[in-house]
DNA sequence: AATGAATGAGGATTCATTCAT
DNA sequence: CATGAATGAATCCTCATTCAT
């Protein structure tokens, strides 16, 4: 489970969803209203995402709310699948791109410094998805898919154990350096990602 | 930064003379209202502590609330900054009792495979207080405090550099951990622990 | 500016349909609030109106009023908005009804000597506007154009200063006859207005 | 019944008030109380003025607040009585100095026209004191006194009917000269004041 | 199909007052 | 004598949800 700045693209960009359902005027509102609902977590929280908050950052009418969606839980599971979608592929796609260990090493250690202005978003939605996830099922169902997906994403360049260890590496170092305040060196992630892989790739 | 089951000792000791309605001076009072606060920031979240259900939870009128705290935020912090030296405090000393880098090892895989069951406890509230801390400066200062103990602590036995990644590395794992649905095996934490304090101790 | 007993015609019609449980759609439901609120401001005062007893008060539930105010301020501003124009509009109907400058003073006079019961309301609603008034410009700006508009009409049959001082007597006697408690007798109303109005018709 | 700027003085400076109830510590802290609640009450009104305002303006604990007064009603009248027996004897003193006529009216156009910034205090408080009169007997108690003592100074300058229609004329020249936005000629004041004493001096 | 109107439950907070000390 | 601690009632307001249209 990784943390990545990019958004997955074709997810929000208003694509209708084509056998979900086809809804005449306005095409695309469900997604906007999934994505609005991921803005005001960012900003304000799960615990300030309200109904008439999302309605009105998505611009529809608060009647769409409950029309759309059968409450608000439905409508975060949707949000946070959609971000743990994204960040999840992203990783994938990065795993993929490396050609050897060490390409995969370095991409791993990119991921971890990256720049933090655009994850500060991911770090946020980040902690806001574990937090339900330690407490409902329904949200750790997601979070281990991710988990899993990043795994399978390591295991072409490492073994299963090191790619776990690693996952659970990028994991920590991620929300140690964003939590943090003072600057932290690129060096130590690269010594860290060494050692974790060492004896394993 | 690292999660502990124990409770800091003699904070949560002031329980109320039973039989007696105390209704003037009750002092453990305030105390009382904060672990209040955090057992119900644990089954219900931080979305869902209210000044009644933490009232309710205490014992108390629901006055008192606003009477010994400015408000919300106030408790918050203060439940938080309880939580967070108990935990650190509790590392602090199984650091201190090991006497040897190997010692010190062990006790850090024992920390990440304890018992869940009490550490449950601990994982969600360190959730919960990270989603503030993403947010807010005032529970980021909690969390740095925190980790910046914890490092303190792990540099009896080994180098900073060593120190920090370590961290990190507890952090990710009992993270992962608490997550997973599968079970997971002592032996990859130790090859854990193992390789990321290889080159430094 | 002045005061006068009758209600702005058209405004407090909306008489909800009473063997009916008007739940969803109650037009003229923020109108009945409104006016509700004024009648728990002249019973009770601006501080003593509240949501709840201005909800009690109009026979809607709580949380009608927020739906149909953002606030308490707005819902204020809106009654003394209605209350005011109402009385402006009174006083400028007379002084139109009046074909010169005599008949203009005895209704002057005849405002100011008005039957004290009906009038009763409208002094208290007058001294509550005052005193936001004097602390707040939102309801400064609701005087100045009932004063304004006072005067104006006023000028229909006297000269501006005079129609400016014409307007602060009426002011002042109104004020003082509706706090002194013995009785006042007209004669030295009708003096007043005479002095003042003499050497500018 | 005058507006006034200056505080009658003596009142207010921590004056032991001997036969009335003899405090060993802080004698005076009554009278402080009583300043401070007027101070508050031109800050926020009568309806934002609370204990514990009154009591941190004052800078004394709470629980003096209903040690030394019964309750809110009797704090209130005690500081509007000290409000208007100190303007009203201002007033007093004001027309005892006039050796004539003209200097009376000159006085009075003085006081219309003085400085608003330091009878904006006196603005606010008389029209918190009108809205409490208009309601409750016994401020209107307080305003009647005050009436008739500005009353009876006048008369020592113009005859009973003059001097009553004077009132009301300084009253509400004040009342809009200090709601209304643009500037004020005194020119008009003197012009008023004149015509309303030319038949009854 | 879509939504504006409406509402009751619950949110944090402020308050005057009481009482034990 | 004086006061800090305490409390229950009342404050405004936000909310998810329902329903008539």
């Amino acid at each position: 489970m990784t943390t990545d700045a990019d958004r997955l693209p074709g997810t929000a960009a208003a694509v209708p969803v084509p056998g979900r359902r086809g809804r005449r005027n306005d095409p695309g509102r469900r997604d906007r209203i999934i994505d609005a609902c991921l803005d005001v977590i960012v900003e304000q929280g799960v615990a300030g995402a309200s109904h008439r908050k999302i309605a009105a950052a998505a611009g529809v009418p608060l009647g769409s709310m409950t029309y759309h969606f059968t409450g608000m839980d439905e409508l975060l599971r949707e949000a946070f699948r959609r971000f743990a979608l994204g960040v999840s592929a992203r990783f994938e796609r990065r795993m993929l791109d490396a050609r050897d260990a060490e390409e995969a090493k370095a991409a791993v250690v990119a991921l971890i410094t990256a720049d933090l202005l655009s994850s500060r978003r991911d770090l946020v939605l980040t902690s806001e998805l574990y937090t339900l996830a330690v407490r409902k099922p329904e949200f750790r169902d997601l979070t281990n898919r991710w988990m899993a997906r990043s795994r399978a994403a390591l295991e072409r360049h490492f073994d299963p154990v090191t790619a776990r260890l690693l996952d659970a590496l990028i994991e920590g170092l991620t929300l140690h350096r964003g939590l943090d305040t003072e600057p932290h060196d690129t060096a130590a992630v690269v010594e860290a990602v060494d050692r974790i892989t060492r004896c394993g790739n």
